[in-house]
DNA sequence: GTGAAAGCGCTAACAG
DNA sequence: CTGTTAGCGCTTTCAC
């Protein structure tokens, strides 16, 4: 059988009031006797508290849950990580869920981990969602989204990434180091992050003084061939470029290999810079330059910010723009 | 205020325990008539039950914790998200831990999942562990080990991947295609993966009659930089080959590089296949073949087990070799 | 079929 | 400083 706190407080002979209190740190009026005592019986018998009891009367279970689409899309894993390290540092535990951005699997979720009790909600929002369903301003705890696509929901605290600024400032570097015939190989036009990534580029463009383009644009899809395409298009057409601005590391992935087919070296002859979807890109394509996205930081703030609304109710609808 | 199961009663006219049983589908010997009445009350006031307050009583919580070293870690995302798809299978929720391969992390979440009460521990192994520690043996739920190096941890249910196998079958594929002269470039022979490998492909040389020429052995680390530079040094001395079978897919992006160098043409020239530790490296360079290592299944059986055991306090101590 | 009552293991006043 | 006591919200016999 278990040991319990009721075991402890006969072995040692003081009341169970008194075994709560040293274990929960509120030692403030215990004897150092007594602590000692109390401890070496847990020691000794190897007691673990039952937390769940805890929370029956403290109503809180020091627990969060984490919704986000699906951890094996290289994108969330290190927004879960970050949610996870700052979750810990305060005691936290946290449940992960992967709704596939399916509607039934966020509302089960969302459920599930209030039948949990849980003190709060990270949900990442999936970039086909626009907005919120009945069951979900339901919820009864606190719950920030962590919305990687600007997207048009409100009324809810959330973390934002910017990729308007962080494409402008990507390109404004581009154009710091001499480089003025940059192409921009974006994403599909339908995508928000591909319209925002689009705008900071060209952004960084007027507020260099260097006219926009058009003919150094090439909107596809977010993946490799449709850089290959691109890149290909481009080098038959004879369009004049230095370098390229891709709306995705997969994009620019393609467009290396293309350059690399026409014996083109990379950086010299053209510059390459991707978005970063994926860490390990680079390690595979060392001509690749990046631009990072906050993706840990974005799930530590969220946390972050949760665990502020947790402990005072009223930090409620914040919003906070990462990097 | 929250309304609770007593709150429904009162609606309703019943007792708190017909509530509690219409909820829990233990309806045999509830009258449709009253069923129908409190589904109706529960609907309407969007009564959430409180699961922390049944764990209380029936001393299971539902949950399952999962202890990995990093979940940023490509090799580890799908372990979860098996781990996470069997668990939901049986309502089970799933508590994410890191440990970083660190004891005292370890330590700490084996601790707080038992303080959490969960009904059992999915545990990743490092491969820097060979031993359990006291307070893993302590640990008082059923616990099973996911372990991807076939290390010599015992006595507990555990998952293994048998690389030998699949690198046995990997190779006798390549030899099915007429390749003969097979290079292969290993990581480290410290590691106990690259020693499985090695000896898989070794053994499919054998089978297949083919003699094993040391001097196609190329031991570097798991890197890029380190197929690189094996490939490099091939090419230089002129050694003749007709394939590479990589350690993994880093060895294998290494490889693949140099090769392009060299104006080898892929698979013409050369066959590359390398061990998939990335899912994402075959999207990014589309000549490379890869072994698929059966991550996602691994988590899903050992999470299968442990439902298992948790179920049947008798199942324990298992073993099951993926695929 | 349904209800009353006894806890599950713990915390938080309040007394002493 | 320490003990007593009253629950937290629910499940589960056991009567009725």
């Amino acid at each position: 059988m278990k040991v319990k706190i009721k075991d402890i407080a006969n072995m040692t002979g003081v009341s169970i009031a008194t075994v709560s209190m040293v274990i929960n740190d509120k030692a403030d009026r215990i004897s150092p006797k007594t602590r000692e005592k109390v401890l070496k019986a847990v020691e000794e018998t190897g007691y673990v508290p039952n937390r769940v009891a805890s929370s029956m009367v403290t109503k809180r279970t020091k627990t969060i849950g984490l919704i986000i689409p699906d951890i094996v899309n290289p994108f969330f894993p290190e927004i879960a990580r970050g949610v996870e390290d700052r979750a810990k540092k305060d005691g936290f535990a946290v449940i992960l869920c992967n709704s596939d951005n399916d509607m039934n699997k966020e509302e089960y979720y969302l459920d599930l981990l209030q039948e949990k009790m849980v003190d709060g909600i990270v949900f990442t929002v999936s970039s086909v969602r626009t907005e919120f369903s009945d069951s979900f301003k339901k919820v009864g705890v606190p719950l920030i989204t962590v919305d990687r696509d600007i997207s048009n929901i409100d009324n809810y605290a959330k973390i934002v990434v910017d990729n308007e600024q962080a494409s402008y400032e990507a390109v404004s570097y581009m154009i710091s180091r001499g480089l003025k015939k940059i192409a921009h190989m974006s994403g599909p036009s339908t995508s928000l992050t591909a319209r925002h990534r689009f705008q900071g580029y060209k952004r960084a463009l007027e507020e260099h003084g260097i006219e926009f383009d058009s003919s150094l644009i090439c909107e596809g899809f977010y993946n490799t061939s449709s850089g290959y395409d691109c890149m290909s298009k481009f080098l038959k057409s004879g369009i004049d470029f230095d370098s390229v601005f891709c709306g995705n590391d997969m994009i620019a992935a393609g467009v290396i290999k293309a350059l690399h087919h026409n014996d083109y070296k990379i950086p010299e002859d053209c510059s390459v810079v991707g978005f970063d979807d994926v860490e390990i890109a680079e390690l595979i394509i060392p001509e690749l330059t990046t631009v990072r996205q906050p993706k840990y930081d974005m799930g530590y703030k969220a946390a972050e910010l949760l665990i502020d609304m947790i402990n005072n109710k009223d930090a409620s609808k914040k919003e906070c723009t990462t990097p």
